[in-house]
DNA sequence: AGAAAAAGATTACTGGTGTAAACTTTTGAT
DNA sequence: ATCAAAAGTTTACACCAGTAATCTTTTTCT
């Protein structure tokens, strides 16, 4: 039940996106790269945020210099979805969903995909 | 364009709870009781965030020992809503209801209601 | 008026998060 | 074998959020 997911924070979750978004595993120069790039980080600074999530479990050292997410975006979603949730909206998914709608959130467009997904597919 | 609803913190949200779910304003008295048994909050502890939310504009002293909540539930909910999913959901409200769909968090009941929801009301 | 109770203001302390420098070890290239 | 570059490790430091004690002022009761 705590697969950690609950404690990325911010800005380590910058760094999760970032190996979630190429095949794994990802180099640390890349990290590096893409990183500095889009949140202005110092070499030290993603160091320090990788370091802290292999010690989360949320991250692996591969082999030297490449890392693999072991927490997946699914499971990421998953936990922090129920804990936004369960702070904001009393646990309850519809009654966020109702907030979307009435705050405008959701587009026509979107209304009718996921219209389609409410009647369409899901496994179970 | 900056309701200060994104700096709202956690313990923070306990007390806006209080706020909006009674009449306004709020006594003090009844804050520190129910925060008391909700949170396990001492005397002072409510009265620091009192005083912070205060000083984000978020809450106002009415008057002695009566607080209101300036900054409405409607705001807070949309304002924290727009956040976290550009945060997690790369900005995609829809994605956000799709990965609800997918994690199995609204149940068949919940989706139908929404489902009417979708067709019926929403004044736009 | 004086004292007790309630409310408000000031100060505090700890741990976590964002950010990073500096130091050490490993590896690849001459 | 040596040296430089890259990677890994240690240490740091400021700020904020959670939590609260204490002190001061105001109100209320007798």
């Amino acid at each position: 039940m705590c697969s950690s997911a609950e404690k990325i924070q911010d800005a380590e979750l910058e760094v999760m996106q970032v190996l979630w978004q190429s095949p794994q595993p990802v180099a640390l120069a890349e990290l590096r790269r893409t990183l500095s790039a889009r949140c202005g980080w110092e070499d030290s600074t993603v160091k320090t945020l990788l370091r802290r999530l292999c010690e989360k479990g949320a991250v692996r050292l591969e082999r030297r210099g490449m890392y693999r997410a072991v927490l997946t975006r699914a499971e990421y979603d998953r936990w922090s979805t129920r804990h936004y949730i369960g702070k904001v909206f009393e646990g309850s998914a519809k009654k966020l969903v109702a907030a979307l709608l009435s705050d405008g959130q959701l587009s026509e467009a979107d209304i009718a995909e996921l219209s389609a997904l409410f009647h369409g597919e899901e496994p179970k």
